[in-house]
DNA sequence: ACTTTTGTACTGACTGGTCAGTTCTAAAGA
DNA sequence: TCTTTAGAACTGACCAGTCAGTACAAAAGT
């Protein structure tokens, strides 16, 4: 077996333990065992419980903003918007665990680095959506973009976990019409 | 000192350390010498590290709930949205310590009960001026109105915790304004 | 062909420390 | 008197990290 393919191991039995019980009551142990892996060999491939974690959001929170980035597309840029709504709905559909993980871990200081990269990459998708939105005259110039950024991310991810935990059956593109009437302003008419 | 004095003050250091570093992270020792009281004192009045857990977040919760219904007051429904919306960022203004315990550990299944009053009571709120606002023709009917208001209450959530964490001089009120920009479709203008 | 060496990936028992919870005595308050 | 708190010593389970050793393959040496 290559060092990636543990590496990939790990990393998924990892993430799930850890949005489930939390990283600190998440044990090394346990990782090895789901991954099906001694606990020798988490420690060969990261040197440590946090530098594991570390990688780990690193790895996946680059896949988070490419597939952001490429969700970010449409005629205008309001259009793109509802398009990065809903390719993020879609991506933490596909990994739940990472939006748990996120959003309990996002405010810690402990993951600095990760958390730069989060707010670089991904939040900076909807900024660059918004911006755009400026530029073509569809937004009022004096929108606070940062704060538009990281509010249309909480709300997405606040409700892509509800719908995974409450409602799984319910089909993404609902969810995504009601966040973009919200968006749009279609709730007051 | 009286029995409710120990509480509050267990209480008050609890949620700053479980704040900074997630539940299980979060020693009892630690918490007692914060309180300055003794690590005896703690068992005594809550029998356990997890009964005190699951008592402060029912406190808390029952307050936030009991601002947010105080802040639900408007001409019309959605004037009483932004109040709520409004209500929400001040208390987190001055707990924000529950905020980020919340967004932790909302979705733990360790913690249902409260888990289940944070619902009922907080985004209650949300969806009764939600319902309100239908009742009064000022929302469409069809609009997800449990989506809608965790959509919105995880919004304010999350950029409760961005203000208080990156930019805590900002006023709330400017944070506010943007906050009713993106719930009233004043962005696209 | 054959042995020996080198490097890489992995293993799992073991260690040293940590922490929730207990148990006691003594004291302070109401 | 009855309740509450302080403070300290203790237990036993649990856990991150270590380390000596295994397995195996690909050079390197002869």
């Amino acid at each position: 077996m290559s060092r990636a393919e543990t590496r990939q191991k790990v990393f998924a039995a990892a993430i799930d333990l850890i949005a489930e019980q939390g990283y600190s009551a998440t044990t090394v142990d346990a990782i090895a065992e789901r991954a099906g892996v001694a606990k020798g060999t988490v420690f060969y491939n990261f040197g440590s419980k946090e530098a594991l974690f570390s990688a780990l959001l690193e790895h996946r929170i680059g896949y988070l903003a490419q597939a952001l980035r490429d969700s970010a597309v449409g005629a205008t840029a309001l259009d793109a918007l509802d398009a990065v709504v809903l390719g993020q709905l879609r991506f933490f559909e596909e990994y739940g665990a990472l939006a748990r993980v996120l959003l309990a871990e996002m405010w810690r200081t402990a993951w600095q680095e990760a958390i730069v990269q989060l707010r670089e990459q991904a939040l900076g998708v909807y900024a660059d959506v918004l911006r755009r939105a400026v530029a073509e005259g569809q937004i009022r110039e004096d929108l606070d973009i940062d704060t538009a950024a990281t509010a249309v991310f909480g709300m997405v991810l606040t409700v892509a976990i509800e719908r995974q935990a409450l409602y799984p059956d319910r089909p993404v593109s609902e969810v995504h019409a009601t966040l973009a009437d919200l968006l749009h302003g279609r709730i007051s008419r």
